[in-house]
DNA sequence: ATATATCCTATCTGTTTAGTAGTATTTGTT
DNA sequence: AACAAATACTACTAAACAGATAGGATATAT
């Protein structure tokens, strides 16, 4: 499961990609109030992809958000492994946040073929998402 | 990511099936120590697989436990849906532990035909699995 | 100056994870 | 009947994580 967090996040990448004018950057609290996400938890969601480099900020009146980059180029991937992590259902199969398992010898290991099998075709989908294909649909 | 606890309940159950013999049940205690698991926490796994008719057991001397049914016949992901509940990555899309979102309708909801796509490719690859093919990779 | 927005630190409650401890009960053997 | 050896059961714990909330600091447009 991804966390409730993961999907607020994604869904005000979605608002303010649908939202996006030249002049003025998405508030907070509109997003909030749009998506029913709480505000307060909302603004550390967006301070955290603010701090990865998916959005920019802007302080004071008529601040906001803004996509740091073009929504095509911001695959759902990265979003979720920013908020929640690995995306692999065992950290000895994760690409990005790989892990030895404690007690098996990966060499013999009888589950971790699977595992990269259901990684290969979760990452086929996922990395062919992006904040633009998710405004699409 | 599935739990410590689950992948534990995947390789006991492995483990089972490798070491069936008529005659005698296998031990907890054998499994722990083969297996590198923590005794008593295996105890617990393998009293929720019994529970949930994977395993039976035999008490007192000469004890343990062994598959209630055939290796083939015990899916994966039957396993996974016991220890950790769901395999989807939504709530609202899950087939065995469906729970509808707070916060978005269903029919707009941006994110719902990726995650069911996640899904379904996932289960592809899960449901194939057995505690018999995973004995034989 | 003021209103309004983000920024930052701290805190909180409840749940889950990953166990451990100790006792009760059942069963085979002597 | 006694004993040893196994599972069954109840209760507890520590640490991390989920999902927030509170309040003040700082920046900015007017």
């Amino acid at each position: 499961m991804i966390s409730n967090k993961c999907k607020y996040a994604i869904r005000a990448l979605v608002h303010i990609a649908n939202n996006e004018q030249d002049d003025k950057p998405v508030m907070t609290s509109d997003i909030a109030h749009e998506q029913q996400i709480p505000r307060k938890f909302l603004e550390i969601i967006l301070r955290e992809l603010r701090n990865n480099r998916i959005l920019e900020s802007k302080r004071g009146k008529d601040g906001g958000f803004r996509l740091l980059r073009a929504a095509e180029d911001i695959s759902l991937t990265e979003v979720m492994r920013i908020i929640d992590g690995p995306i692999a259902m065992l950290p000895c199969v994760s690409l990005n946040y790989y892990r030895k398992c404690d007690e098996c010898e990966e060499e013999s290991c009888e589950i971790k073929g699977v595992f990269e099998q259901v990684r290969d075709r979760t990452l086929d989908i996922l990395n062919g998402q992006t904040i633009k294909s998710l405004t699409l649909s």
